[in-house]
DNA sequence: CGTACTAGTCTTTTT
DNA sequence: GACTAGTACG
């Protein structure tokens, strides 16, 4: 039974009115999620409402999952059915099931952006479009944008008339949804639209839908677009019992087509709502949400609500500036360093917020220097690596022979001498046939200009077809250890031998235990449903909260987490708000900037940092920043040292301690650098009202090259810590054999390199990691997994 | 057909 | 400064 008493009294009107449509306006940190859990546990347990007629959708799947979570605990019983996804999972769901009414294939694929952009410029291409004058970006932007306000390429062509750079795109648009179709594969926009368009044109599907989800729940509803806005609107149109929660404070997505007058108008669209707001905060001290308020505060396009707190004042927000970004992030490292060892804080309670992603580089670095544990959120998904990439569009060959982009990422990786001219020729075939790529594949030998080249094009597609009709028996496991196995991709990889070749090896180990924990996690675990999984996931979900290190993310990324201690970096403007929001004319820019400030510092509960440099290296070149304006919004007196002011604008200057700073000690080359010229940006930034100083200096060495740290592995990257960590992975793996046939100082034989002698034998995880010095010089000394070198003992 | 080098490109966030 | 895509050459 839930406790329905530790709701304030907002928070009970909102979980007690449960009919009709229902805005919640609910301020960071205000207790939403326990609104909203406690309103479903309150349908089912007080009102009688079946589990399973209850859709809650949220925007990533760390919350649909916290959410499920927290649902789970409240409601005993039948928790399971109710139906918790994300926005794409929840179309994907329902166009696995009904895809075939809008004329695909139920198995369609899901293509990433980086598939997108490759059938982006197959099109250009074909339609004889020069993409130096037009880029994939910027068509690519223009398609998203006209799926996301639902404008179908008939619609966008007409639209477009006598705009010649517009036409052209709209021919894009066609041609690119017309090879979607062909290759049975939908973007992550297609998803949504898709699903609209199924629900608008077949009335039996929508009133399935309709009827059976009675009471529909929305998360983080400021960030809908214009598509998700309808998408909710035909499911929510029988029983009209719609609850969406939200804060428009927080609405940081605008690039990707949020808009946020849905919020704003919900009362125009739903006449008769209920509006509930919930503004008592139960995060921050109170110094940290007035600076919360005061920034806010100076946006318009807001609905007007105030968070309030019990808490006290709690201590003072931090500011300090530093010369360099280098010593911003070193002194970042230092701080840590230091709360960690007199206060006995938590690496795990401490965050450290940037901007953009490159900026995480630089902290990473002082952070190794300095032995801080930490986790970079975000960055590069481990999904889009090169090697995972080559190995999942194998398993999509294998899974969706129509998905034309898959098969000729892996046609010739490896190398089997199918070339560009061979592809060309092939792809020229199946224009003229009317069939796929990989059909016209199959019929290679009928096709006449190929002549020689099909007895290379043979092997590959019985391999497939081999590994097709094999799957049944040996399920995921033995398809992927096959695939690798038969398509010889690691010894790829040893044979070029890069320098993180070694990574990429431990990234396709952790491909297997994903394959492997799906498996055993799963009741049905089909091919086509791992590789759906793996599309709709982001790095941030795998972020691990028990982990004791500090996370390094950018403002997006911490959207709807919590720290006692927070760092913001950067806070200069040109970097925070970026360069594109100060110069650009659209004042509305700048202020979801101001919201996304707003998310940064109420991410804080009770120890807020900001920082920011004097100059700063990006994209090669030396910037000189002022403060950030945002850092001026704050009042004077929420901050400890010396600090900016309203009514002098000017630069603030910030003089470090008088103790010499100990992390300067083992960086010899500050003392030794060239003094930089440094413009005096106090008179520079009052006379030209802040405006940004990009000045380029080409002078002095760059630090760079004493910095980097000489370890090669230095990123921790939390979907592989995690990963390791699943149950049940280590059941499902060969434990490496146990006993190796060789041990180390004994002579064996590897295929490549041929004999050496074994230096040194390390247990992993899963496998041993093997160091064999060859005889051969060329190849010289090598770790390998023992798994995949198969080396024989002579 | 494959490799090695060069030139152009960077927003900014995510499913 | 870093990465990627495209091109020229072997």
């Amino acid at each position: 039974m839930a406790n329905y008493d530790v709701l304030n009294d907002m928070q009970k009107e909102a979980v007690f009115q449960t009919k009709g449509p229902l805005l919640i306006l609910a301020g960071a940190g205000s207790g939403k999620t326990r609104a909203i859990t406690h309103r479903i546990a309150y349908l089912i347990e007080n009102c009688g409402v079946n589990p399973w007629n209850i859709l809650a959708i949220t925007f990533t799947n760390k919350a649909a999952g916290e959410m499920r979570e927290r649902v789970d605990g409240l409601v005993g019983f039948g928790s399971e059915s109710i139906w918790v996804a994300t926005f794409h999972a929840t179309c994907v769901r329902i166009l696995r099931r009904y895809a075939d009414r809008i004329g695909y294939d139920t198995n369609f694929t899901i293509y990433d952006s980086d598939d997108q952009k490759t059938v982006i410029k197959e099109v250009c291409k074909k339609l004889q479009i020069d993409t130096k004058m037009l880029k994939e970006r910027t068509i690519m932007g223009a398609i998203s944008a006209a799926k996301d306000a639902l404008i179908d390429p008939l619609t966008y062509q007409m639209e477009a008339m006598g705009d010649f750079q517009k036409s052209k795109i709209a021919m894009v648009y066609a041609e690119y949804q017309r090879t979607m179709r062909s290759n049975n594969a939908m973007d992550f926009d297609d998803l949504i639209c898709n699903t609209v368009e199924l629900l608008r044109t077949d009335g039996e599907v929508l009133a399935n839908y309709q009827n059976r989800f009675e009471y529909i729940m929305v998360d983080e509803y400021q960030d809908t677009n214009t598509a998700q806005f309808e998408l909710i609107r035909l499911l929510a149109g029988g029983k009209r019992n719609l609850c969406v929660v939200g804060d428009d404070d927080q609405s940081i997505y605008k690039f990707r087509g949020a808009n946020i007058r849905n919020i704003l108008d919900f009362e125009l669209h739903y006449p008769d709502a209920t509006v509930v707001k919930l503004e008592q905060n139960y995060r921050s001290t109170g110094n940290i949400l007035d600076a919360a308020n005061a920034v806010i505060g100076n946006n318009t396009a807001r609905k007007e609500k105030a968070l309030w707190t019990e808490q006290d004042a709690g201590e003072k927000i931090h500011f300090k500036q530093l010369d360099t970004a280098f010593e911003e992030a070193d002194f970042i490292a230092y701080d840590i360093g230091r709360k960690h060892r007199k206060l006995g804080m938590r690496f795990g309670d401490a965050a450290v917020l940037y901007r953009t992603n490159a900026q995480a580089r630089l902290i990473e670095e002082q952070f190794i220097r300095e032995g801080i544990p930490y986790n970079v959120v975000g960055g590069v998904n481990f999904y889009s690596r090169k090697e995972i990439k080559d190995l999942l569009a194998y398993l999509k060959t294998i899974d969706n022979g129509r998905d034309d982009v898959a098969v000729k990422r892996i046609i010739n990786v490896p190398r089997r001498g199918i070339g560009a001219t061979t592809i060309a020729k092939i792809q020229q075939y199946a224009d003229d046939e009317g069939i796929s790529f990989y059909d016209a594949l199959c019929e290679c030998e009928d096709i006449a200009s190929i002549g020689k080249a099909a007895s290379k094009i043979k092997p590959f597609v019985t391999m497939i077809q081999v590994f097709r009709s094999k799957l049944p028996i040996y399920g995921l496991e033995g398809l992927i250890k096959d695939v690798i196995e038969t398509t010889g991709y690691v010894e790829m990889i040893e044979a070029e031998d890069e320098e993180d070749g070694q990574m990429r090896i431990e990234n396709i180990d952790e491909l297997i235990s994903k394959m492997v924990s799906f498996e055993q996690e799963n009741e049905e675990p089909t091919l086509s449903t791992l590789l759906e999984e793996i599309a709709l996931v982001a790095d941030i979900d795998s972020a691990d909260e028990n982990d004791d290190r500090v996370l390094l993310m950018t403002l997006h990324s911490a959207k709807g987490l919590e720290f006692e201690h927070v760092y913001l970096a950067g806070m200069e403007d040109g970097v925070f708000p970026g360069f594109m929001t100060i110069t650009s004319d659209d004042k509305t820019e700048l202020e979801e900037e101001r919201r996304l400030c707003y998310v940064g510092i109420t991410r804080a509960k009770q120890d807020l940092t900001l920082l920011c440099a004097k100059s700063r290296m990006v994209r090669g070149e030396t910037q000189y920043n002022p403060v950030s304006r945002f850092l001026k919004e704050i009042p004077t007196n929420l901050i400890d040292g010396v600090v900016p002011t309203y009514k002098n604008p000017g630069y603030a200057t910030y003089e470090p301690d008088a103790k010499p700073l100990h992390m300067f000690k083992q960086k010899p080359f500050y003392q030794t650098m060239a003094p930089q010229p440094q413009p005096d940006v106090v008179s520079n930034s009052t006379a030209k009202n802040f405006g940004l100083h990009n000045t380029n200096t080409t002078a002095g060495p760059r630090p760079k090259a004493s910095v980097k740290p000489k370890v090669t592995q230095p990123q921790v990257k939390p979907f592989i810590s995690k990963m390791t960590e699943l149950p049940g992975v280590s059941k499902g793996m060969p434990q490496g054999g146990g006993a190796l046939p060789y041990g180390v100082g004994d002579r064996v034989r590897h295929v490549k390199f041929g004999e050496g002698q074994v230096l040194s034998i390390e247990e992993g995880n899963r496998d041993h990691k093997v160091t064999v010095l060859f005889d051969d010089a060329q190849y010289g000394q090598k770790i390998m997994y023992a798994l995949f070198a198969k080396l024989e003992k002579i």
